[in-house]
DNA sequence: CACCACCCCTGGACGC
DNA sequence: TGCGTCCAGGGGTGGT
């Protein structure tokens, strides 16, 4: 659920909170959502935090010493900052989220790690569902070889030539191949159908028959979509929240995501959003304004 | 190369 | 009420 403008939001919250703080401690509730190494060193311990880094959906925590901690918060994954454990705003997180351990120094259930840095934050990883995950590297120029790299550009900065590029290299539908996070990174099942209404063109269309001069549109639109769902804080459908526990109003938004069987938006169109898997994800689409 | 099934995993919705 | 089933989807892998 979590795609670029969730992950941006996160980014932001969690960016003004820890950079220039130093980690104080970590612990590890569960080392298996960590890769690479999980030692203290390598999750930051001692260091300052120097930058929050975001490429598509992946997050990188940089310190001033060079480790990163890079984040992906897959399906389910927060990275939520309190004050010290225990306090008001920890049990308000707590009881949002429902479960509780009854301990002293209680989390949220699926809380893998905790930071604590000098200023009292509290920064958890939790990931019910552990699609996601962390992974270590010892400087950020490891990171970009040897993960980001495999990444096409971000979806907020792909110009009209490089995404022209990435559809006419494959035979697949458009639907599938903006998924495909090596040709653009950062669009997930929600955009993608959000985009392709915006623009017009239907899911199973050729991406390699897209008309060139579609392309400057197509990424404008792309642009102003996640713009705009970053400034009201991404779409929150079950429970997604910044790094300051707060929920988005995209989800408001949608004009076909979820909508099936309900009548399309666009003034004028009485069409009924259709709904099907495609590149093995549900897709909707309008059939009247999204003609093959 | 492209597509498929399957896997990771939990929680919420829904039917009986 | 409680249990079974299905669904949600980011990403990886291995087979056709």
């Amino acid at each position: 659920m979590p795609e670029l403008p969730e992950v941006e939001c996160v980014r932001r919250s969690l960016a003004r909170l820890v950079e220039g703080r130093r980690v104080s401690s970590v612990r590890v509730n569960r080392a298996g959502v960590i890769r690479g190494s999980g030692s203290d060193a390598a999750l930051l311990v001692g260091d300052v935090v120097s930058r929050v880094l975001r490429h598509g959906k992946q997050l990188a925590i940089v310190g001033e010493s060079g480790g990163v901690v890079s984040v992906h918060l897959g399906m389910s994954g927060q990275l939520c900052a309190t004050g010290n454990a225990g306090d008001a705003l920890t049990q308000r997180t707590a009881s949002r989220i429902g479960s509780m351990k009854a301990k002293p120094e209680a989390f949220p259930a699926h809380t893998h790690v905790v930071w604590r840095l000098e200023s009292g934050l509290v920064v958890r990883f939790t990931d019910p569902r552990r699609f996601g995950g962390l992974w270590t590297f010892a400087s950020e120029a490891a990171l970009v070889a040897e993960r980001w790299s495999r990444l096409g550009p971000d979806a907020l900065w792909i110009g009209p030539a490089a995404l022209g590029r990435g559809l006419s290299g494959t035979r697949r539908c458009l639907k599938a191949a903006l998924l495909d996070q090596r040709l653009v990174a950062g669009l997930g099942n929600i955009y993608v159908d959000e985009l392709l209404f915006g623009a017009g063109l239907h899911p199973l269309s050729r991406a390699d028959r897209l008309p060139g001069d579609r392309l400057p549109s197509l990424v404008r639109r792309m642009r102003t979509l996640l713009r705009g769902a970053i400034e009201r804080g991404g779409s929150s459908l079950r429970d997604y929240v910044d790094a300051d526990n707060r929920a988005g109003q995209q989800q408001t938004r949608h004009r076909v995501y979820g909508r099936a069987g309900e009548r399309c938006k666009r003034r004028g169109c009485r069409a009924r959003i259709e709904s099907d898997q495609i590149a093995g994800r549900t897709t909707c689409w309008c059939p009247s304004c999204q003609r093959l």
